[in-house]
DNA sequence: AATAAATCTTTACGCGCGACAAGTTTTGCA
DNA sequence: TGCAAAACTTGTCGCGCGTAAAGATTTATT
């Protein structure tokens, strides 16, 4: 005694197996509370046993606004981004929003497919890690006049909205605790890859300054690529081989460039690390990860990436007029800079 | 004088901008070569003037199958399979193919939301590393039926369509080269969150059967969960304390293990290398990106994961019926092992 | 130049669902 | 019990595009 248990493939089929009309079901889709407690309860249970799920292309099809936010990173391997995109995408699933996730992998090219892409699919908004890439501000200031985008991790321009770390505030935290520890920082950079690059070296500037103390850039030629590690050994190891930093203690850009410096350091035989022993003290920025089961562990600032992500995704929530929930505490403006947490370990 | 462009929303709009009817150009879009080569330009140029792309929700609704692939990992941190993704995602795109990734973060019921979000979206198909769950196997399987689904990473079972490395070989090259070279390992395992958990620890042992050598497996607890490094390096930490590990090298079932326990030794003191001054060796298997920053660099076993992700695609399109190019070279059967190759480093 | 073949145009339908209007039933409340 | 409001049903349209059929036009072949 088995049920003929024909397939229920559309929401004509399945209101039909509920026994409820398509336009009531198709409201409960919508909005759950739209129906009747007694109906939401019936609909739900025949949800669960029969797996039922509106079909994406035919809801979005007809809609002025998709239920779908577009994420762009410029690089799906560096952990700072995948947790970034992770903490939006359950952000968005409750909301009921499904994220859609793209990496430019540090292609402008690739960048601009994906918002073509986007376009296609009529995304409600965007949440961009843009590349620094100038000719495509205009493309993607294009999209944003249809579409609300939110940008992070570094801005576009001075005026769109934006969400990231505040680099000044985190660098002067860094620099003030390594020169009351210790020698001045010199700075080592990272790829030109976007803004972030420009910014940290100037933030470590003006901390230096501040200090009454002469900011010293190593120069490093590196290309733009994300392979921060490998340029990061590759100058370290050039550097040590050319007689040293100029100082004893190194702060990097992120801690990744700081992995490279530390592994390049280790293989020359140079120690890192604040004790009496070591050579040479490094920190980092950003607090990926595996900063703290570097050895030694990296020194590091503390992205606040939880907040980056909640505040973009409720910058955006706010540009499509959701009725924003307690949860959603609104900022105050469209320019969030939040300060960054110094991580205090063994490497400075 | 400036071109009055009404905005070009649909295909029609379009159609009417180039000047061909449109079937034509809906043509074009399903398959550039089925249209003259003349007509081929002309709307090459258009969609390069207007930027015109079609509707993705209209382009899937009344197709019978979808040009989407999901793709379903269980961990979207994790730079192994960031990188794996990002290989087939490129695959995909070459192909034609949008890649939808959803991460199902390490827990069955957001596999399973994953699982009914690409049933809704209709998808082509499917590259899956699931998880170990035993009970959502039936669901998994359910969905293979209506859609051509290859698993990655970890298998579902026995006679799914599956890619990934062959753990027996990988294990062996690796305890071989240990044996060889030093102490024989012990095995310090990795949390069970997948069939590579117990596949990887019954691999060691009878790696070091066939050298006659008695298997020494580290018993930890370690919960299900993600976070190896932290549960590692807490156990290492407590073994060390505890006396130290029953030989001096130890094989770890992962590099992200091995972070957990070379950070651990670090921190104990314990010298890690296989120099004379050194007091543990420890091996990984997988090379993670940062594997070679470690300090001192991970030996460890490559998982060749560009491979993996080129044989899963291939698969599957060869599934979807796709006229493989030269490029899809068609694998034997549908089980694919591949050979893993040793990384010799400083670690071990 | 004549004819077949290839490619195009025109016309029409339907994919699955959201949305709306108009009519019917149920519910809540006095 | 009666009556209005709430919640439902039935019916219909259209979102943007794929696709098929039938006719018109262009291209290739002899």
């Amino acid at each position: 005694m088995h049920a003929v248990k024909k397939t229920i493939r559309t929401m004509e089929d399945f209101s039909a197996f509920v026994g409820l009309s398509r336009p009531t079901v198709s409201k409960y889709f919508n909005d759950p509370n739209s129906v009747r407690k007694k109906t939401r309860d019936i609909i739900e249970a025949a949800v669960k046993q029969s797996g039922f799920r509106p079909n994406i292309f035919a809801v979005n099809l007809n809609r002025r606004r998709t239920n779908i936010l577009g994420i762009i990173i410029p690089n799906s391997t560096d952990p700072f981004y995948t947790a970034l995109t992770r903490r939006i995408e359950g952000i968005a699933e409750q909301a009921g929003y499904l994220a859609f996730v793209l990496s430019s992998d540090g292609k402008p090219e690739l960048e601009e497919r994906a918002i073509e892409t986007f376009k296609s699919m009529n995304v409600a908004g965007s949440i961009i890690a843009p590349l620094g890439v100038q000719s495509h501000q205009e493309k993607l200031l294009k999209l944003g006049e249809s579409i609300p985008m939110i940008y992070v991790d570094s801005p576009l321009d001075t005026v769109s909205p934006f969400v990231g770390t505040n680099n000044r505030q985190s660098f002067q935290l860094i620099v003030d605790y390594l020169t009351r520890s210790g020698d001045a920082p010199c700075y080592f950079g990272m790829p030109p890859v976007n803004s972030n690059a420009f910014e940290r070296r100037e933030a470590y500037c003006e901390a230096m300054d501040s200090l009454k103390l002469e900011p010293r850039v190593i120069e490093v030629e590196q290309a733009a690529d994300w392979d921060f590690e490998k340029s990061a050994f590759d100058a370290t190891t050039q550097i040590l081989r050319d007689g040293g930093f100029p100082t004893r203690t190194v702060l990097c850009a992120n801690d990744r460039v700081a992995f490279g410096v530390i592994a390049a350091a280790f293989q020359a035989g140079v120690k890192v690390g604040r004790g009496e022993d070591c050579d040479l003290r490094v920190a980092g920025h950003d607090d990926q990860p595996l900063s703290r089961y570097m050895c030694p562990p990296l020194t590091t600032v503390a992205q606040n990436y939880n907040e980056i992500g909640r505040l973009a995704a409720a910058l955006l929530f706010h540009k499509l007029g959701e009725h924003q929930d307690s949860k959603f505490e609104l900022p105050a403006n469209e320019r969030i800079l939040l300060n960054a947490e110094i991580m205090l370990r063994m490497s400075a």
